[in-house]
DNA sequence: GAATCTCTTGTTTTT
DNA sequence: CAAGAGATTC
C-alpha cells in the first residue's frame, strides 16, 4: 500500500483532516488552504487506507463544476475511475433520489423540473387567477416568499398566517402553486430538497437503505447549506440514532459564506459540532495559504477583519510580500474596460497565460464593456455565467415541446408553446381554458381536449387548438415509436415545431443566433447520447452491488428524453464553448468561487454596486457583511497580482450616474496600495462628488429628488421647482434628456 | 388574433 | 438599454 503518496503532499494540519479517526470532522479551511485538497484525500485515503468502496462513499458539492472537478482529481489521484461513487451537488442528488423512488415521494413518474423563470410564470398566472393586483403586489416577492419557506423546509401548513402581517395572500398563492405543481407534474429547485428530505421522514425504510449502503458522507462548502440541505444530510447520517456508523466529514469557511440570500446559514458550521458530537467530533482548522503573496492574503485579512460575526480565522503563508495592490479610478466603465485589457496585454507580453487572468465583478451586467474592450484587441475570452444555454428563450421553446411531449402534464410547458409560432390561439382562448382548467382542477392539456368535445370553444379556436394537440400527439407518435436517439427526436422536434423558421423570420443578428442556438441544441443532444449524465452512470454501475436490501436505486424506465431534460434544468449550460482555448476568464464573484488565478481583476468597487445598494438597505447589517464576504472571496482568488477598479461614472439603465469608491476600498491599508491614479483627486471626480453631495437626499413636496426620472406629464420643460432638506435649498430645472422625448432629469440650475 | 407602438420599470448573486 | 405591459390598429 502506498500510503505516502496519499500523505507526503499534505502538511500537518491537513494531514490530520486526511487521516482522522473520529467519527465526524469538521475542518474550518480559510482561502487558498487546500480545501478540495484535503477532501480529495481523504476520499483517496479512505479508498486504500481503509479499504472503504467507493460505491460506499457519497461527496457532496454545490456546484456542477466543482463535482466534475471533483471526480476528475480523485481519479487523478487513485489511477483509476470511480463510476460508482455518488458525487454530485444537492440538488442533483436529490433529483437522482426522487426519480428513483417517484412514488415514494408521492411523485408522477416523468415529473419535470422547473427553473424560477417557469416558476414565476406559474406564479403569475395564478395571482391572475385569484384577483391579485401584480402591480401591488410583486410576484417576486411571493417567488421569494415560497422559496424561502421552502428552503427553511415549510408547507403551508407549517406557516403561522399572523407573521405575514396583511400578506396573507402570499400563503394562498403558496396552497394554489404547490396545487398545480402536483396536479402537473412539477417541481422547482427547492422542492428537490424538500421532498428528498421528506423521503427519508416518511419512508423509513429508503432511509434505512441508504444508511447501510453509504459509510461515508462528505460535504464540500460546508458553509453555504441552508436549512433542509442539512436537515437532509442530519437525518441521512443519523446523527440522532446512538448507534449510527455513518461517518460525516465537512470542510467549510465561514468567510466564504455568500449564499445567505439562498438561505445558507453560516451557523450550521457551529451547529455542527453540537449535532454531530455524539460520536466523536474534531474541528480542524487550516490557516496556511498556498495561494497567494503576503500582501494579497494582508489585504484579505485587513477587509473581512470588519465583519463582527467570524469564527475567528487569519490566513499566512511563507512566501513573500509580493507585490503590491493596484487601484486604478476609471473615468467611466470603458476607461475601466480601458485600464484592464492593457494590463491583460502586459500580462501576455511577459509570457503569461491569459487563462491565467480572471475579470470578477459583482454583477453579470458588467461583463459588457470588457467583452467590448477585449473583442476590440482580439484578445480571447470567456465568459461564465449570466444567461445560460438553456435559459434562453428559444431554447426554453424546444424544451417545453419536448417536456410536452414526455408529460402531456406539464402546463408550464404548454403555456410557453401552445402558441409559440402563432398559430392562431389568443389570449382569450388561452384564458378560457385556464379558467376551465381551474374549475375542473385538472391540467390544460385534458381541459383543452375536453372544452373541443364538449364545444366550449368557438369554432375557429377550437380548430386551432386542435392543431396544436394534433402536432404534440404527432410528435410523441414519431419520437416514442422507433428507437429514436436522443439527437435524432431534439432534429424532428425542432423540425416539427417550426420553431427555427419562427425565430430566425427576423432579419437581425439576434435572430440568427437564434437559430444557431437551436442547431446547437442539437449537438448537446448528441454530446449527451455519448456521454450522458456521470452521475446516473454511477448509479448504474452501482445497482449491480447494491444487494444490501430490497430497495431499488434504479431510477425507473427513466427515458434519455426526460433523463435530457433534468440535465437541461439542473445544469443550464455551463461549459458549452471550448475549453481549451487559452482565455481570460470573465465571471461573476459568486461563480469564481473556489477557483484561482494569477492574475485578478475586481472591477466595478463602487459603493451601490459592491457593496451592492440592495444589501446597503438592510438595516441589520448582516447583508452587508456577506457582501464583504464576498470581497473576501475576490481578493483571495489571486495569486500574485491584484487590481482593484472603480470609476466615477457608470452606466446603469443606458444613464451615465455618478460613483462613490467602495466602502471596501478604504478598509484596506493604504500601505498596501499602489494608486494608479489618485484616488478622490481628479477634476471631474471632484466636481461630480460636489453635484452629487448637493442634490442627495433633498426631496420637494412632490416627492421628486434630483437625479430622478419624471414623466413629463408632471412637469413641462423648463419648469423651475425649489427642492429643500438636510439643511440645503436648491432651485432646480427640469430638463429633458439627451433623446429629447422621452424622460426628463431635474438638473441643478442654482442653489438659492 | 396579430402586429405595432408607447410607456414603465428594472437587475445582485445560482441550484 | 431592454424587456414587459397595455393600448391601438390592422
Amino acid at each position: 500500500m502506498d500510503i505516502s503518496r496519499i500523505i507526503v503532499p499534505l502538511n500537518k494540519a491537513q494531514r490530520q483532516a486526511v487521516c482522522s479517526e473520529a467519527q465526524n470532522n469538521l475542518v474550518l479551511a480559510g482561502a487558498g488552504s487546500g480545501k478540495t485538497w484535503v477532501l480529495v484525500h481523504r476520499i483517496a485515503w479512505l479508498v486504500q487506507v481503509e479499504n472503504v468502496s467507493p460505491y460506499s462513499i457519497l461527496a457532496v458539492t454545490f456546484t456542477n463544476k466543482a463535482a466534475g472537478e471533483m471526480r476528475f482529481r480523485i481519479e487523478n489521484l487513485l489511477k483509476t475511475p470511480v463510476r460508482n461513487m455518488w458525487v454530485g451537488t444537492f440538488h442533483g442528488l436529490a433529483h437522482r433520489l426522487l426519480r428513483a423512488h417517484w412514488q415514494d415521494a408521492d411523485l408522477v413518474e416523468n415529473f419535470q423540473i422547473i427553473d424560477s423563470d417557469d416558476q414565476l410564470r406559474l406564479i403569475k398566472r395564478i395571482m391572475k387567477e385569484l384577483g391579485i393586483d401584480d402591480k401591488q403586489n410583486p410576484p417576486r416577492e411571493v417567488q421569494w416568499f415560497i422559496n424561502e419557506s421552502k428552503d427553511n423546509g415549510l408547507r403551508c401548513e407549517h406557516i403561522n398566517v399572523r407573521e405575514l402581517h396583511n400578506r396573507e395572500y402570499m400563503l394562498e398563492v403558496y396552497q394554489q402553486y404547490e396545487a398545480l405543481c402536483q396536479r402537473t407534474g412539477l417541481v422547482d429547485f427547492a422542492e428537490l430538497l424538500l421532498r428528498a428530505h421528506e423521503l427519508w421522514l416518511k419512508q423509513p425504510h429508503l432511509l434505512k437503505h441508504y444508511q447501510q449502503r453509504f459509510s461515508h458522507i462528505l460535504v464540500d462548502e460546508f458553509q453555504d447549506t441552508n436549512t433542509i440541505q442539512y436537515a437532509w444530510l442530519k437525518v441521512l447520517s443519523g446523527n440522532n440514532l446512538p448507534d449510527t456508523h455513518l461517518n460525516t466529514f465537512v470542510v467549510g469557511d465561514d468567510d466564504q459564506s455568500i449564499y445567505g440570500w439562498r438561505g445558507a446559514k453560516i451557523e450550521h458550521i457551529r451547529e455542527f459540532e453540537q449535532d454531530f458530537k455524539a460520536g466523536s467530533c474534531e474541528t480542524i482548522r487550516l490557516e496556511q495559504n498556498y495561494r497567494s503573496t503576503g500582501n494579497i492574503l494582508e489585504v484579505a485579512n485587513a477587509v473581512i477583519a470588519n465583519n463582527t460575526e467570524r469564527l475567528g480565522k487569519e490566513l499566512w503563508t511563507e512566501d513573500g510580500e509580493g507585490e503590491l495592490l493596484q487601484v486604478y479610478q476609471a473615468f467611466n466603465e470603458i476607461d475601466e474596460a480601458a485600464y484592464v485589457a492593457s494590463q491583460i496585454e502586459k500580462w501576455v507580453e511577459k509570457g503569461g497565460k491569459r487563462s491565467e487572468i480572471a475579470i470578477l465583478y459583482r454583477s453579470n451586467t458588467q461583463s459588457q464593456p470588457h467583452e467590448y474592450e477585449l473583442v476590440k484587441r482580439a484578445i480571447p475570452y470567456r465568459v461564465y455565467g449570466g444567461l445560460r444555454f438553456y435559459e434562453r428563450a428559444e431554447i426554453k421553446d424546444a424544451l417545453a415541446y419536448l417536456r410536452l411531449v414526455a408529460n402531456r402534464q406539464d402546463d408550464a410547458a404548454l403555456e410557453r408553446i401552445i402558441n409559440v409560432p402563432t398559430r392562431g390561439i389568443g389570449q382569450r382562448t388561452i384564458e378560457m381554458i385556464r379558467t376551465e382548467a381551474v374549475a375542473r382542477e385538472q391540467h390544460l392539456w385534458q381541459t383543452a381536449v375536453d372544452m373541443i368535445a364538449d364545444r366550449q370553444l368557438t369554432a375557429r379556436a377550437a380548430g386551432s387548438v386542435q392543431k396544436f394537440l394534433d402536432l404534440i400527439d404527432e410528435m410523441s407518435a414519431v419520437v416514442n415509436d422507433d428507437s429514436m436517439s436522443l439527437s435524432e427526436q431534439v432534429v424532428h422536434i425542432v423540425k416539427a415545431s417550426r420553431l427555427k423558421e419562427f425565430h430566425g423570420k427576423e432579419n437581425s443578428e439576434r435572430a440568427q443566433a437564434k437559430v444557431e442556438n437551436l442547431e446547437e441544441l442539437v449537438n448537446a443532444a448528441k454530446r449527451f447520447d455519448d456521454e450522458g449524465d456521470p452521475l446516473l452512470e454511477a448509479v448504474k454501475d452501482s445497482l449491480e452491488l447494491s444487494q444490501i436490501s430490497d430497495v431499488s436505486e434504479e431510477a425507473g424506465s427513466i427515458s434519455p428524453l426526460a433523463e435530457f431534460l433534468a440535465h437541461a434544468a439542473l445544469e443550464a449550460g455551463e461549459g458549452q464553448a471550448d475549453e481549451w482555448e487559452d482565455c481570460v476568464q470573465l465571471m461573476s464573484l459568486h461563480s469564481a468561487k473556489g477557483l484561482e488565478f494569477e492574475l485578478v481583476f475586481l472591477c466595478g468597487m463602487e459603493q451601490g454596486l459592491f457593496p451592492h445598494k440592495n444589501a446597503l438597505q438592510d438595516f441589520t447589517g448582516g447583508r452587508l457583511e456577506e457582501e464583504r464576504r464576498l470581497c473576501y472571496v475576490g481578493i483571495t482568488r489571486a495569486r500574485q497580482q491584484l487590481h482593484l477598479t472603480h470609476a466615477e461614472n457608470r452606466t446603469i439603465y443606458g444613464r451615465s450616474e455618478l460613483a462613490y469608491p467602495s466602502q471596501f476600498l478604504a478598509e484596506i491599508p493604504a500601505s498596501l496600495i499602489s494608486q494608479v491614479r489618485a484616488v478622490n483627486q481628479s477634476p471631474s471626480f471632484t466636481a461630480a462628488r460636489n453635484n452629487y453631495s448637493s442634490s442627495q437626499g433633498d426631496e420637494n413636496e412632490e416627492g421628486i429628488s434630483i437625479g430622478q426620472r419624471v414623466t413629463h406629464k408632471k412637469f413641462g420643460e423648463g419648469t423651475v421647482i425649489d427642492i429643500e432638506g438636510m439643511g440645503a435649498r436648491a432651485r432646480v430645472q427640469v430638463n429633458f434628456d439627451y433623446e429629447g422625448t422621452r424622460w426628463l432629469m431635474l438638473n441643478i440650475a442654482k442653489l438659492v
